[in-house]
DNA sequence: AGCACGCCGACT
DNA sequence: GTCGGCGTGCTC
């Protein structure tokens, strides 16, 4: 359809058909705004949709991208457009109409999603010259090499399909799906197409970059959180450009608005990290599906062990799966051994104090002693997430807490306690400052006491620590990988998030010192989460041992629990269908969709009245439309996190069976604000992932 | 998001 | 007396 067709009137008044365009402002506005079209500028040929303007707003001038034609509604004295904007490319058709995608679905202001689609800062031509390592590193080319049977019949599969389609690679841990990744991206390449690689931020590790940089050359540009914005206004360039073809980065990546984009890799696909929680709250897995469909071109999703939704969409036939069941050159999966937390503990009862450390069994220390007998290397993982330092006082209990959050207050280093929602920090005193004459001490177990427990005991070992608050930068993450690489360690201690996609040779034992963390959690996808994290940590182990196999010991409290169970078994498929059934009988997704609404404000009784309210409007809401009949509200109630930087959080949640009818009620539901007390804001997260 | 307007506290 | 703190409202 020609967009000038819907301004032809009949009427002898007839404005020109491009007299008045909507444009996407620059600001936090629910709908795009109407401007008037000076006489000159209408003869311009480069007025039109997606191209950037200059509009006033107010009384200052901000960025805009055209939208379309349209008649004013005669409810605002229009302004006029100041000028087309050159220093940015024009938005081509399909990108734009993803973009527009986003801001309905996810319910956030078009102005603000559009935004996304450019670089930090302005284009610069002349570049100095930098000292600093260079963003992607320039390597000798790798030699291809020699495909597995099932690797070739993937890539085969994959290439012999064009067009829009998903693909799930479901590959166990090492069985060689990045190598997947880069013939199909090399194939890109070649028919004089770019692709965008997703990886998690966490593992967008110098290891990845120098892996696709050493295949693809000089092919590879990369934009992660760590640059500076020149950097990553170069890099979008080269790509904008065409100067480089592939692009390697976190969630972001998606928003350059290539012009011939030919096919989606998103590896890990599972993260819940893909899933951002501020702002435009999109998740760029099923972002990335639709950038794909509205660009008519392939989406590669990869994991070991894949989300329930990817899972679910492959079953039903909507994604297309395909399966490697082996590891490259048939090396063995580790073998998986459990230690019963509950037996220790009797044992110890029974044969008095063991001088090894509490979070320590005796099955884990032998592993330990025999790993580094044999020369190899060993790795303790830790999960961070709820046993993170608290202090409290033996005395009375006491736990420092954060004054504008509902939060604990966490040890770093030896007296700093502080809060990770806020900036709030305070000292740790020697005195409770709650009673006559406590002395608060550390609780729970952090990996600087893992390492200086495995110090004493391992005297000869050469440990290193992986956490975020040892590694501040890139260099020092770079660094710290090639000490673990070159077998400069022995022992590595880190947390689980940092441990994930990296692979190490020389790794044969991995220790989970406790695995129970986050089993309980009250999130729908706990399980899932433990049973992925579990998966993928054991797949560090042993991935290059051409004979034996990598060992794994988990500690756990719960043996039983499916997750353990099932990563024990090898078995995604078994673990995935027992949880779908669980989902599918409590109406949770991939079956119903979820979408939270989050009410905050700094006075607790307006949040709290306001989110009843929205319940209210809710059910009139529903009651006025049969198709919103299957809906379900949930609340409201206080959210888990009921206080953050002195901000009250109450949530509603609302599910139902059909995305779009919900979509639908949602987008009414909050329309109109104008019953919404002053102070109190409403926030919107479609397919919620973190209801923690 | 900016930017202005407006209404209360402590000061060059 | 004003300077400036940030709560509130508006932007085609």
């Amino acid at each position: 359809m020609s967009f000038s067709s819907l301004a032809v009137d009949s009427s002898e008044k007839a404005e020109p058909a491009n007299a008045y365009w909507k444009v996407a402002v620059e600001a936090p506005l629910p709908t795009a705004l109407t401007y008037a079209v000076s006489a000159e500028m209408r003869a311009d040929p480069r007025l039109k949709r997606g191209t950037s303007v200059c509009v006033p707003l107010g009384r200052r001038t901000v960025s805009g991208i055209l939208l379309g034609p349209t008649l004013p509604d005669g409810k605002f004295e229009l302004k006029n457009i100041i000028s087309l904007d050159e220093s940015r490319p024009v938005l081509h058709e399909s990108f734009l109409q993803w973009l527009e995608w986003l801001a309905r679905y996810y319910a956030h202001p078009i102005g603000n999603v559009t935004e996304m689609a450019f670089p930090p800062l302005e284009k610069k031509e002349k570049l100095r010259k930098s000292n600093k390592a260079p963003v992607t590193p320039t390597l000798m080319a790798d030699q291809r090499p020699e495909l597995t049977e099932e690797q070739a019949r993937v890539i085969g599969d994959i290439e012999s399909s064009s067009g829009f389609n998903v693909h799930l690679v479901h590959g166990v841990t090492g069985s060689g799906k990045t190598e997947i990744y880069m013939r199909l991206l090399e194939d890109v390449v070649k028919a004089g197409r770019q692709g965008i690689v997703l990886v998690p931020e966490i593992s967008l590790t110098p290891q990845l970059i120098e892996r696709f940089a050493r295949r693809l050359g000089d092919a590879v540009a990369v934009i992660h959180s760590h640059l500076t914005p020149r950097e990553k206004t170069t890099q979008w360039w080269a790509m904008m450009e065409g100067k480089k073809q592939i692009l390697i980065g976190a969630r972001s990546a998606l928003f350059c608005p290539l012009p011939n984009l030919g096919m989606i890799v998103i590896d890990e696909e599972h993260e819940s990290s893909f899933k951002q929680d501020e702002k435009l709250k999109y998740h760029a897995r099923d972002a990335a599906v639709m950038l794909a469909k509205y660009s008519n071109c392939p989406v590669i999703l990869g994991s070991a062990t894949p989300s329930l939704e990817t899972w679910h969409n492959a079953q039903s036939g909507r994604y297309k799966l395909h399966q490697l069941k082996a590891r490259v050159a048939d090396r063995a999966l580790p073998s998986i051994e459990v230690v019963d937390l509950r037996e220790v503990k009797d044992l110890r009862r029974q044969k008095g104090e063991s001088d090894l450390p509490f979070w320590l069994t005796e099955p884990l220390y032998q592993a330990i002693t025999e790993t580094l007998e044999k020369k190899e290397q060993a790795a303790l993982f830790l999960n961070r997430r709820g046993i993170a330092q608290a202090v409290v006082c033996p005395d009375c209990g006491y736990v420092p807490e954060c004054p504008n959050c509902a939060v604990k207050l966490t040890l770093h280093g030896r007296s700093h306690l502080l809060c990770h929602y806020c900036d709030y920090h305070e000292t740790m005193t020697e005195q409770c400052t709650d009673c006559p004459d406590g002395e608060p001490k550390p609780i729970g177990l952090g990996t600087e006491t893992i390492e200086k427990d495995l110090a004493r005991l391992f005297p000869e070992a050469r440990i290193a620590r992986m956490d975020r608050d040892e590694i501040g930068t890139r260099e020092d993450l770079e660094r710290m990988i090639k000490e673990v690489e070159n077998r400069e360690v022995d022992i590595l201690v880190g947390t689980q998030m940092i441990a994930k996609g990296l692979d190490f040779p020389g790794l044969t034992l991995v220790g989970l010192v406790l695995a129970d963390v986050g089993f309980n959690l009250p999130d729908l996808r706990a399980s899932e989460r433990s049973f992925q994290l579990l998966t993928q940590v054991a797949g560090r182990s042993g991935r290059h041992l051409n004979e034996g196999a990598g060992r794994v010991l988990i500690q756990t409290y719960n043996p039983d629990h499916p997750s353990i169970t099932y990563t024990v078994a090898h078995d995604y498929e078994a673990y995935a269908a027992f949880e779908l059934g669980f989902r599918e009988a409590l109406s949770y997704p991939p079956y119903w969709r979820l979408v939270n609404f989050r009410v905050q404000g700094l006075d607790l009784e307006k949040v709290k009245k306001t989110a009843k309210q929205l319940r209210t409007r809710a059910q009139t809401l529903q009651s006025r439309n049969p198709a919103y009949a299957p809906i379900e509200i949930l609340g409201p109630a206080q959210a888990p996190m009921a206080k953050i930087r002195n901000q009250h959080r109450w949530q509603l949640l609302v599910k139902g069976p059909d995305a779009a009818a919900l979509g639908a009620f949602c987008r009414q539901l909050v329309e109109n604000q104008d019953w919404v007390a002053p102070a109190v804001k409403i926030n919107v997260d479609v397919d919620a992932v973190h209801l923690l």
